[in-house]
DNA sequence: GTGAAAGCGCTAACAT
DNA sequence: ATGTTAGCGCTTTCAC
């Protein structure tokens, strides 16, 4: 009968289900049956060793029965950036009212990083919730192929057979462009991210479809495509100050990117609102107190990252073969201060208030 | 001989040691030592078997073994705050280059949800990283009898057996008074945390002791107790700008109560820089696009975070017996343009330029 | 409804 | 340097 110092009334024993059994004078099979909920007619002396030995089920002795890790990974390229962190949160709080735990993985935007976190981290969760890095098709495919639930967040694949939770990239942009217009704007900016990517593309080709269909059609300088991170903003912003013909309005497709134009736009004392109007994608937690208060595209990403983390437990639920679900949230323009008519001179194409 | 269908070259045995040592030709025990980095003699061929089988260590099974979980939880009181988020990056980084995991565990500043945690994730990691969200001595005390290591972030206990790594709150609010003091303020205002945590408590004994130091005395209207949070800078802040004879300079002791304050600023249409001074605890991620640009006390949080999971690891290299380190890592003052010589009427007391 | 016993994959004696 | 074996704590047949 090995005992273990264990702050309690006395020395006990250790909390193991064999001792469970002993103290409840059942067996351990009845004890495990009893854990799983089933009828057992010992019940209360079950409950009552239980208690007493403050016995908790060993998770790794679990997981090498049935496989089970009741764990989940959530990779995302950057903890730090607002987004992410949302999502994060969402993520864990419905995770915290079930048995898994959610381990948090950074890549910092690197997909070598991401590629050996995913292989790393399959062999210890149940499931994963994905933001991927970069887009390449590879990676996942191959983890799902083991069988393990992924869920796509922010980013698609071309592969459609992985459950996903986005935003609508291409509404929220075409709100942005048809916000402008509507303001009288015509000599209109994009400081795009990248194509290679979902949000990138989405994001780039909503605008711009929403900008043609009414009449404009930017010149190829007022077209500028970055990284989606604060410095390549900040270049951009400058190429495009640097123009002989300015544009009178911008609309940059992240939150990063929004901050580097702002710099910029700060740099050079170009006074947002008067010279220039600027939309960003993302909200920013200090958006309504920059001068002007930003005018954004929101969306909802804390409930995106619950969304997903729904999504992940239904298939931990053993729903391994329902079909993949596609889910996109609605984003939402806030019309704040930093867009406004723009300066009289030159433009007539758009539809001036 | 069991088979399990993954996708190699052929169908392969299941991934386990015995199917290794049975392939290499040898016994688990030296397939086991050779995995431990032990000399063994057919080092190339359960080498060649390892890769063949695509074999990776059942970790369930190790940690059944060893007790080990290759886990740990990082606990924080919200992981959207800008300080927690770089905080749980420098964690993450650390670890990455590890074979532990880190568990995310946000607790929504809810004591009563940190206890739970707490001793849900106790018996499935090595260790915590814990930035308390109220300073109860009770729990984490009693975590540590299981034998757990800890190390306090943020916030620290009366209890100092615990590692913990903070920052000179102390210092950097007292440079934070200097700064308005040497700028010619006299009528100084305080929008303090609670004075029942570390942070909060020590960032107004630093600032309040400077203060006095250099022959200021503010009133006791002028020292505003809130909660840490937006909302409470906020109204703290409305109260200041109610009084009949406003402070000229404000120092806001974190970062969410500072952007409170900004909006109330904002909404009263007061001028900062020119009706008022703002210096702010913790850098925000736009203070330098804010009109005027924000001055602040900036403290190293993502550096915190790695230097916690350092001394972490430290403990889980088996070292449970050295003495608790306690490091304080330096802040700084970040001059922007937010402080600047109060407007030109009553004040002589301090140190003017 | 219950118990006995096997075994998940691994490591650490213990022997050789 | 290597093999044999017991056992970590749990779940699950299989018999009763």
């Amino acid at each position: 009968m090995k005992t273990i110092s264990v702050g309690g009334t006395s020395g006990l024993q250790a909390a193991t289900i064999n001792n469970v059994a002993r103290v409840a004078g059942v067996s351990t099979a009845t004890v495990s049956r009893f854990l799983r909920g089933d009828q057992v007619r010992s019940a209360d002396a079950i409950k009552a060793a239980i208690d007493r030995l403050g016995y908790r089920p060993t998770l790794a002795a679990r997981s090498l029965r049935s496989g089970i890790h009741y764990a989940v990974a959530m990779i995302v390229p950057d903890i730090v950036n607002p987004y992410f962190s949302s999502l994060a949160k969402g993520v864990e709080s419905v995770f915290r009212d079930t048995p898994y735990r959610v381990f948090l993985c950074n890549t910092d935007e690197q997909s070598a990083v991401e590629d050996a976190v995913l292989d790393e981290v399959m062999h210890r969760v149940d499931g994963i919730i994905l933001a991927p890095a970069v887009e390449q098709e590879d990676a996942p495919t191959h983890v799902r192929e083991q069988g393990m639930p992924i869920v796509l967040v922010d980013r698609e694949l071309s592969d459609k057979s992985f459950d996903s939770v986005l935003v609508d990239n291409g509404g929220g942009a075409r709100s942005a462009a048809r916000h402008l217009c509507e303001l009288g704007h015509s000599r209109i900016a994009i400081i795009s991210g990248p194509l290679s990517n979902t949000p990138g593309r989405v994001r780039y080709k909503g605008f711009m479809d929403e900008l043609n269909r009414r009449g404009v059609f930017p010149p190829g300088d007022f077209v500028q495509f970055s990284n989606f991170k604060e410095s390549g903003g900040q270049d951009a912003m400058h190429r495009l100050m640097q123009l002989a013909d300015r544009p009178t309005a911008v609309f940059c497709a992240n939150n990063s990117m929004t901050i580097g134009a702002l710099k910029t736009l700060k740099d050079l004392k170009v006074a947002i609102g008067r010279e220039i109007s600027v939309i960003g994608f993302d909200d920013l937690d200090l958006g309504p107190l920059l001068d002007p208060p930003l005018t954004v595209i929101d969306r909802p990403s804390e409930e995106q990252g619950a969304t997903a983390a729904r999504l992940l437990l239904r298939r931990l639920g053993g729903t391994m073969d329902k079909e993949p679900e596609h889910i996109v949230l609605p984003t939402r323009l806030i019309v704040r201060a930093s867009c406004v008519p723009p300066p009289s001179e030159q433009h007539s194409t758009g539809t001036p208030s």
